[in-house]
DNA sequence: GTTTATTCCTGACCGC
DNA sequence: TGCGGTCAGGAATAAA
């Protein structure tokens, strides 16, 4: 399941294909995902540069040579898979991979050209299609519904104590929600949102304006959960994200921070806190499974 | 305005 | 083996 970290995971994976590349072919096979596909999709994308291949929580955007930008978004199921091409003289604009090898739910490949990886198909993925892509003018990117109201992002500096207690300052909805809420804090989903709140030993069910300043000051808590964020998420991105069901890195290798669970789908197994006795167990909170140990998460 | 529930989709998994 | 039912979840949308 695509966050934070497995979209940049992601992001790096396709960056040397993609940055600096002009895109040569866009081969569409099939009308859309979980939204239209862009009208005219490859007229508007082929013969454009990329010039940058950034993230903003969970999306990936494609700034491209013609000022339009390219938003991404790989929902619960989308994966790229990057395969480099020799040189050997192929039409520039002509599709040559061999559509035969193409899988039902290879949805989008993007035939390119000039990047540092050199020629390269790079095939977008995905079975369940709650993935998707725009289009959008550079110009006005921030402005975009998708991105005008997405919140801070947890790897910046901005991330402490401080602000998680004045953006959950009047939030009467709990931990696990507010958490979630893209609009705060971007990029966390289910699985880290769990992590993140068992290493600060805060229980998922508290309303998220306990956290809130006490005398002027954030209170110790929210300091404790900004720091478990970055830790937990900085991890993730070391170890290639984490693959379930679905995400992969774009070389097809799976990451690896799922070993490093400590309460995420682990219901019935013992707590990982030093000295703690308690049990993980799982709950639904925004119809999502909650997993935390009600012994030392308060 | 804020919070919660529903919807989209298909593959994996479980029990019979 | 096969079938039906359930579950997973990001974000838009609808509803409360």
């Amino acid at each position: 399941m695509p966050e934070l970290p497995e979209v940049e995971t992601v992001r790096r994976g396709l960056a040397p294909a993609l940055e600096g590349a002009r895109v040569e072919a866009l081969d569409q096979r099939r009308p859309d995902l979980r939204f239209p596909l862009p009208d005219r999709f490859a007229d508007r994308v082929v013969g454009a540069t990329i010039t940058s291949l950034s993230r903003r929580a969970k999306y990936l955007i494609a700034t491209l040579s013609t000022d339009e930008s390219l938003i991404m978004h790989l929902g619960m199921s989308g994966s790229f898979r990057v395969a480099p091409k020799g040189e050997d003289g192929q039409t520039p604009g002509v599709f040559h991979h061999e559509r035969s090898k193409l899988s039902a739910h290879d949805h989008v490949v993007f035939e390119v050209h000039g990047g540092a990886l050199g020629p390269a198909t790079v095939t977008y993925n995905d079975p369940r299609r709650f993935g998707f892509m725009v289009m959008t003018p550079s110009a006005s990117l921030h402005e975009h519904p998708l991105m005008k109201s997405i919140g801070i992002e947890p790897l910046g500096n901005a991330l402490n104590g401080a602000l998680i207690a004045r953006l959950f300052a009047d939030k009467r909805t709990n931990l696990k929600a507010a958490l979630l809420d893209q609009s705060l804090i971007a990029g966390l989903g289910n699985i880290y949102v769990c992590e993140a709140l068992w290493r600060s030993g805060l229980a998922p069910t508290r309303e998220a304006s306990t956290l809130a300043k006490v005398d002027g000051s954030p209170t110790v808590k929210a300091e404790r959960l900004a720091d478990a964020i970055r830790a937990v998420l900085t991890e993730a991105i070391a170890a290639g994200g984490s693959s379930l069901r679905d995400h992969m890195q774009t070389s097809g290798e799976l990451g690896y921070f799922q070993h490093a669970f400590n309460v995420y789908d682990r219901e019935g197994e013992p707590c990982r806190t030093p000295r703690c006795r308690g049990q993980v167990e799982r709950l639904v909170q925004s119809n999502r499974s909650t997993f935390f140990c009600a012994t030392c998460q308060r």
